[in-house]
DNA sequence: TTTTGAGTTGTTCGA
DNA sequence: GTCGAACAACTCAAA
């Protein structure tokens, strides 16, 4: 009788899942996790919690078709070969992933088990998506309207194959903390459900880090308790706000490919000049943005929430990125290690390509002299001040525009209200204008070669 | 092969 | 206060 096992890595979902899809096509099918120490290591604690929580729902759902998820520990190149003999299976069902670390162990799994990857991560798989010329174009425009073009793989259904229910299963961990959201498929689909209530006004409220208008929904997309499929079969294009947010899974499927084709771009720039940078070496700077006592209030405020909270706002996290490498010209793989450390939703590809564009070292069309002003940030997207009051509540009692820009207030205004500087709250560590030109010059030098 | 047009998310300066 | 232009020069995609 056929036995599959179906391999759960990203994908923590059983509809709109091709390798669920085919491996319950067998007779039977094992759901497996393989819980590698070294990526739950390197998870941090938001994402570790929130794996732990998925893992959770993704059993519940399993128990619900008689099933259960077998969970095995160890690296996947032992743990996978093994189990596979033990259960007795003839075939393994995994839908692939694009890093460079993934690769590596999913060729030496592999090159030891019947494995037939699949794509379950993606809109579009790598590959897929080309320029005329038949390369992965290096612009977004281009690759969206490609992207828009191809034809999208029908939505792949669940089989009906007996669940086995596997003797030698280890424990979950338990996380430290309870989730703060609610985790799995079914916490997927209510957060898009309120985000369909607001999508059409997302192209206005995505940039307001203050209101809910994004969708929250990044860390179902990177541990897949939703597929983008399916995503994009409910969000759909019919409005401009709808379009809007389908443009955004372009960019994610554009970065995944990306970094397919360049696994370096985790560790260079895609443009080598850019490699040439002389960053400063600056632990206290980098200490100070980590902590978010920069002394200027947006900055902090984003690092404080991501700090706390595991996640950031996307527009806060521009900024706050814009700040570490272009005022402080810190090098950008200091900043993504750490928000790839704490995000919830922390991803490579996503992460790298992100942080290369804000660092201007990566596929950009935008010019490098292009340095987010911290302070005309904050007054633009958070024009009220509610964002910073509320990460930062030593300001609660400045209203805008000091709120903004506190160094730039009468010290007997700020301490009528309990505001210190240097003390209650830092004075800037940089000013901006000498940082800006201090960062177009780096720039400039290293693409003139120097 | 050569040419042409275009390129996520900004800021600053001067009229 | 508002508005338009400058900010450099380059790479890439497409024709």
């Amino acid at each position: 009788m056929a036995r599959s096992i179906c391999w759960f890595r990203r994908d923590l979902r059983l509809d709109d899942n091709p390798a669920w899809s085919a491996a319950s096509r067998s007779a039977e099918v094992v759901p497996l996790y393989v819980l590698e120490p070294q990526l739950l290591e390197s998870a941090g604690p938001f994402r570790r919690r929130r794996l732990l929580g998925d893992l959770g729902a993704l059993d519940d759902e399993l128990r619900e078709i008689g099933g259960r998820l077998h969970v095995v520990v160890g690296p996947a190149q032992e743990a996978l070969p093994r189990t596979a003999a033990q259960l007795g299976v003839t075939s393994i069902h995994a839908n692939a992933d694009v890093t460079a670390f993934a690769t590596r162990r999913d060729d030496a799994c592999a090159a030891s088990c019947p494995i037939e990857w699949h794509w379950g991560t993606l809109l579009h798989p790598p590959g897929s998506v080309r320029t005329a010329r038949g390369t992965l174009s290096l612009v977004f425009t281009p690759f969206y309207r490609r992207w828009l073009d191809v034809d999208l793989a029908p939505l792949a259904e669940p089989g009906s194959a007996r669940v086995v229910v596997a003797t030698g299963s280890e424990p979950l961990p338990t996380p430290d903390t309870d989730a703060v959201e609610p985790p799995g498929p079914s916490g997927a689909r209510d957060r898009l459900e309120a985000f369909l209530e607001v999508v059409d006004a997302y192209p206005d409220l995505r940039d307001r880090p203050a209101d809910d208008g994004t969708s929250k929904l990044s860390a179902d997309l990177r541990f897949g308790t939703i597929g983008p499929r399916a995503l994009f079969d409910i969000v759909g294009t019919a409005t401009a706000g709808r379009a809007a947010f389908v443009r955004q899974l372009a960019w994610r499927d554009w970065y995944a490919h990306l970094l397919w084709e360049r696994p370096d771009l985790v560790h260079r720039a895609l443009r080598p000049a850019y490699d040439r940078i002389d960053w400063r070496d600056d632990p206290a700077g980098l200490q100070a943005w980590k902590d978010g006592r920069t002394g200027y209030p947006i900055v902090d405020a984003g690092m404080r929430q991501l700090r706390a909270t595991g996640w950031m706002h996307n527009r806060v996290r521009m900024i706050t990125a814009s700040f570490l490498v272009k005022d402080l010209l810190i090098d950008w793989r200091h900043g993504e290690r750490w928000f790839r450390h704490l995000l919830v939703d922390g991803d490579v590809p996503q992460n790298v390509g992100n942080w290369q564009w804000a660092a201007g070292t990566g596929p950009d069309a935008a010019p490098y002299f292009r340095v987010f002003n911290p302070t005309t940030q904050a007054a633009t997207h958070d024009p009220r001040g509610d964002y910073i009051r509320r990460w930062v509540p030593e300001l609660a009692g400045l209203a805008a525009p000091l709120v903004h820009d506190p160094s730039s207030a009468d010290p007997l205004e700020l301490a009528a209200v309990g505001v210190v500087l240097g003390d209650t709250y830092p004075v800037p560590i940089v000013e901006h204008g000498f940082a800006r030109e201090r960062a177009l010059a780096a720039y400039k030098a290293a693409l003139d070669g120097q």
